[in-house]
DNA sequence: CTGAAAGCGCTTACAG
DNA sequence: CTGAAAGCGCTTACAG
């Protein structure tokens, strides 16, 4: 039996369709027989609306994108997590679009070829430059999340990187390291979010009064725990020392304690080490990993705020918003009396 | 300026709106001369085809629904890239459906109120039974991924769970170990992967002579490692002892770990622990982590090639197919020489 | 409170 | 190889 539509419905009840849509909608002024008797239609039919038609009669489908590089990536996944619950509770649901981090793919996110399938996008652009994002079509609007230089036409959402490698670099030098390397940028075609920590972190070092020494950064073939583990193993055998490590994200972060313990090098009484986004695995490395928390739930919603004023018209210059974060410290490098 | 439509295409190109959407669709019979006519009326008005009007008229979305607990469950975002990658590849994107394992959210997923926006859905059920699933009404395809009793109805797709849980139990058993508890099911409402993964341990233990002791069967809160910390270390505080563990997954294994390691008990040396699924971290624990390994690539393209199949209109019984897993052996439980 | 009709933007037999 | 027209399943002014 073919599925049965809201003309069917409104055969069946002896009403219009308008009357059907209406019940459908749950719109209050419909008198109690009219709606009884077009509700029986409907179980009757087991009708469903069809969103499709809905969504063309409308203009919207209700969709967002979320796009970034890769969903197995602990901060991606929590991120979506967070996100995908966000949406839901205003009527959004979610689709998944990953770029795996390439150009061609990034381009696709602000110039799809189709139109009309969501309402707006989320994305965190891996390497897509400002100017390339500036360009984009600017029929369905867009928030940009995470450290890419933004356009200024554009919506964009961050925690201030800067900031927080400047706190985690001068914690580390709090705690008596001397030689502080940082573990986990692009070999080359520096990311932007490379960028920023690295900046933090050289601000960190200068504030006190440590050189900065370009021999003390460890690069990365890849965002993973393995490619950071290795790189690490390679730096120790080629002599590389430090006593502190600040580490570009978590997975990186993991890696390194992996390898150092493969070094038999302590953490954190040789080298104390942090992480950044508070992955859920970092309170279960051993130790405990000292990392930079963003409020991803800020984050999230600030985004979506921005994103529905978007889909409503608001059509002025870009909103630029920071959102908070924290350290959390764990054993890789503990609190300092004087902190929390 | 509004979007501009198939129809505003056609005036300018002088050509009817059928020949337009020959071009768009890539139709080859359409003369060279018009080809470039209308292209030339495309890039002039910036045409982007409406993905809503097109469905409508086809009665296709291209897109697939993903359903399962919890996104930022590290099994379910590689699973999701996995799926995400090889669903785009067939020309479908992906819809990210989270139930946080829910009864009524899980019920939305086999029996949604709305039709008509996705083709297809791949639904991984955490608590849903067979027979609900059973009552599904059928409009849309959807084929069941995991360890849920699917319906004869069905399709599903899964890795032989009662013989890897087996796998494992007898390889703590060759270790030597004679006192092998199980680390992760629910405490009360046995989800169906706790009850076959307990199943094949329960035959491993018989299959080595090894007593069967509900006393070894240690419960935790939640799918995640601070919940299987916090219940390893309950129990060692009970005074429960035991020198194998066989957990129901990864995510408990790492909170085992931790809780082992605090505790003073060692691993491999004291008591050998296998985890479930080989998540990324699961080669980033100290010592790292043996477990069962699933094809992904194979589950999630067979379930495609199911859900395809359903989609193209196959309409017969429920096909019930098994795909490979192995064991990786690292330092928590290490391989025999026997084995590799 | 309800109805008849147009329209959202495409595709697809059917003709030619 | 191309055109005119109907139809996909809804919503929404506009009337009444």
């Amino acid at each position: 039996m073919a599925r049965a539509r809201l003309q069917d419905v409104a055969e069946v009840a002896g009403v219009s369709m308008k009357t059907v849509s209406n019940v459908v909608r749950g719109y209050v002024h419909v008198s109690p027989s009219t709606r009884a008797k077009v509700q029986r239609a409907i179980d009757e039919l087991a009708y469903r609306p069809n969103e499709t038609g809905r969504s063309l009669a409308t203009g919207r489908t209700g969709l967002l994108a979320l796009a970034f590089s890769d969903i197995s990536i602990p901060y991606y996944s929590e991120l979506a997590r967070c996100v995908s619950t966000l949406a839901r509770d205003r009527g959004y649901r979610v689709l998944l679009e990953q770029t795996d981090g390439t150009l061609e793919a990034e381009r696709a996110i602000v110039s799809t070829s189709e139109a009309g399938l969501v309402d707006g996008v989320l994305f965190q652009p891996s390497i897509l430059g400002s100017s390339e994002i500036a360009r984009h079509r600017g029929d369905v609007p867009v928030v940009l999340l995470g450290e890419a230089q933004a356009p200024l036409s554009v919506d964009h959402v961050m925690i201030d990187n800067v900031a927080a490698a400047r706190r985690v670099t001068t914690h580390l030098a709090g705690l008596g390291a001397t030689r502080i390397a940082f573990l986990g940028h692009e070999r080359s075609g520096l990311s932007p979010t490379s960028r920023v920590r690295l900046a933090g972190y050289q601000e960190g070092l200068e504030a006190e009064g440590l050189p900065v020494d370009t021999g003390l950064l460890i690069p990365s073939g890849a965002v993973s725990s393995a490619s950071a583990a290795e790189a690490v193993t390679a730096a120790l055998a080629e002599g590389l020392r430090f006593d502190g490590l600040v580490c570009r994200d978590d997975l990186a972060a993991i890696g390194a304690l992996r390898a150092l313990a493969d070094a038999g090098i302590r953490v954190p009484e040789d080298v104390v080490v942090t992480g950044w986004d508070d992955v859920a695995m970092a309170s279960f490395t051993q130790p405990g990993l000292t990392t930079v928390r963003p409020d991803l739930a800020a984050l999230a919603g600030r985004a979506l705020d921005m994103l529905e004023e978007r889909i409503a018209g608001f059509d002025e210059l870009g909103r630029h918003a920071l959102v908070d974060f924290e350290v959390v410290y764990r054993g890789s490098a503990p609190a300092l009396p004087t902190e929390d």
